[in-house]
DNA sequence: AACGCGGGGGT
DNA sequence: ACCCCAGCGTT
């Protein structure tokens, strides 16, 4: 298969005139951690968002072995509020393994890059074509959507077959003097012109080459598999206090919100079902409602409400604490646990 | 291949 | 109400 790639220096060039400025991309050369880094932030969550946690953390973790040697609590705070969580696990699993096998030197090869833990295909890619000028694409939701437009791919750009074609072009097409460009400049434009909904052709540099704008397909393309509905559940928290501490909950070490505090939470079918599992574990639930809040997570949604409760005479198990509420600032707090400490305690520190 | 995993902004 | 975002790991 032959593929025309006349559209590459133009897309080159546009991304010469036009490239955003963001925090990752002050470096000449780019700093391997720094685009590590970035891109782990950066997967399925928005630019605008990134900025502030990445300046944050470059602040207090401007090496790899600066993140070494933090703890996990430390790098969960600064991450707090940025969702998928183990993605900063695994980034501070991963600078750990950098310090002990590299000696703290990012590795430069595809294979190394690749096994370290939260390092995909797509984030292997991005790290060695912007670092360290590797002719490698970084095949992101950006790359699959704009080379599905270009091309008039009709396959589900997130099917392995998918990936598998745009991939191959990609990496038939990308060029060898500026593949770090190369891969920059499809996010770019796929951030800012060849947007999901509804395409900005008017502005687009590849218009002339592409397949979806001159055959009026743009939107019909690219193709997506829809998502399954989320599980609704009924929702009870305990607010509880005791001289000025809170009573509070670390969730397990895996699955939703993994290692996060957050105020004692019992799910249920019903309502009455999830307040009597609170009963059952921890006493007395008073009847005052305190706060009710509509939680959606991607495939889950909380309607929770928030009771008052008495002391309990003793606690289920290690993972229930009293939290003194000078000290919640330094503690990783879940979305939901977040948002009613703020609505109820107001004044109280929850960031550090 | 399907699923779990967050949170927020856009339409 | 959806939709999607600079995806990855597990099953």
């Amino acid at each position: 298969m032959t593929v025309e790639n006349e559209w590459v220096p133009a897309l080159l060039h546009w991304f010469d005139e036009t490239k955003r400025d963001l925090p990752w991309r002050a470096n000449h050369p780019r700093d391997p951690y720094h685009v590590w880094v970035s891109e782990i932030m950066l997967q399925q969550t928005r630019t605008e968002t990134v900025k502030d946690y990445y300046v944050r953390w470059m602040a207090a973790f401007p090496t790899v072995s600066a993140l070494a040697q933090a703890s996990e609590e430390e790098v969960l705070k600064l991450w707090q509020g940025l969702g998928y969580y183990s993605r900063a696990r695994n980034l501070h699993k991963a600078a750990r393994e950098i310090v002990l096998q590299y000696h703290g030197i990012f590795p430069d090869t595809l294979e190394a890059v690749r096994a370290l833990p939260g390092i995909g295909d797509y984030t292997a890619g991005a790290i060695l074509s912007m670092a360290f000028g590797h002719a490698v694409p970084a095949v992101d939701g950006n790359l699959l959507r704009v080379m599905a437009r270009l091309f008039g791919i009709s396959d589900d750009i997130l099917s392995l077959k998918g990936k598998r074609i745009i991939g191959r072009i990609a990496q038939t097409v990308i060029p060898q003097d500026r593949p770090g460009d190369f891969n920059e400049a499809l996010m770019d434009l796929g951030a800012t012109i060849c947007i999901p909904h509804v395409p900005r052709c008017g502005s687009c540099p590849l218009k002339d080459f592409c397949t979806a704008f001159l055959e009026n397909r743009t939107s019909e393309l690219p193709v997506r598999k829809k998502k399954k509905a989320p599980t609704i559940y009924e929702v009870t928290s305990l607010f509880i206090r005791k001289q000025g501490a809170l009573l509070l909950h670390k969730r397990p070490e895996t699955g939703l919100l993994a290692s996060l505090w957050e105020l004692p939470t019992f799910l249920g079918k019903t309502e009455k079902e999830s307040r009597k599992e609170a009963e059952r574990m921890l006493g007395t639930v008073e009847g005052k409602i305190i706060w009710t809040h509509r939680h959606v997570f991607t495939h889950q949604i909380w309607q929770m409400t928030v009771y008052l409760g008495t002391i309990p005479c003793s606690l289920p198990d290690p993972s229930y604490v009293w939290v003194d509420e000078g000290t919640l600032g330094t503690l990783p707090l879940c979305g939901p646990a977040e948002k009613c400490l703020a609505a109820c305690l107001p004044g109280v520190i929850l960031t550090r």
